[in-house]
DNA sequence: CGTATTTATGTCAGATTGGACATAGTACCC
DNA sequence: GGGTACTATGTCCAATCTGACATAAATACG
């Protein structure tokens, strides 16, 4: 795993340095992270395209400034469903979504 | 809604002739089902290319038979996350699921 | 610098989801 | 009909996720 991988990886929470690097982490445990984090990143980019705080994004979802900030971030307490819940809330179509999934796909094999 | 739609979703258990729906099947909350459905049927689909039981992806799974038929429903019980982790572990690389989500996309504003 | 705004992190009770089990339904073959 | 293989449905309770809150950390602006 290189270094990239390991700083996205931890950044968002998930524990790498020890010896279940290749217990846990195995390939489509890494493969669905990185899909959560493409998500996540997309969330982003959309929010603050639109000129949105979190906590204003946060009403529109019915949610908390807090939980908005552990969706961007791919926080482990978050569920893809909830990602794709508000990336549809937020106008992002499913095509613009299938795209966000496609990111996931070249940082295979790492 | 179309009668096509309307069936699809009841048949995943969603409610829909009632007076909610144009409150509970909102679009967003359609999009979401569609993606979930279309899921599903790429699931199904891997699996039987495959040539496996239900039984037999479960134990792959690690999870019960049951559970499985859940996911190939749509079933409300089953998250995305939960189908997004079988796909992956069914051999789908995050391309294929993306172009399994642009399914849903050709649904809109039925 | 101070302070106002925005974002990040930790925690918790209530809600949702997951694996397992039982059992019902379906399809095929004899 | 009965038997076999597969799939669907309903129900548990343990595990995970969610919204909310508090508060810390970062960033922007004067």
């Amino acid at each position: 795993m290189n270094a990239a991988k390991k700083a996205r990886l931890t950044r968002a929470g998930w524990t790498t340095g020890d010896a279940a690097e290749f217990l846990d982490l195995t390939s489509e445990e890494s493969q669905f992270v990185e899909m959560k984090l493409a998500l996540a990143a997309g969330l982003r980019e959309l929010r603050e395209k639109r000129g949105l705080t979190q906590a204003e994004l946060a009403q529109q979802l019915r949610s908390s400034q807090s939980r908005v900030a552990k969706l961007e971030a791919g926080d482990r307490s978050v569920s893809i469903d909830l990602l794709l819940r508000s990336l549809l809330a937020i106008g992002a179509a499913p095509g613009e979504i299938a795209k966000l999934i496609r990111r996931a796909d070249s940082k295979r094999a790492a």
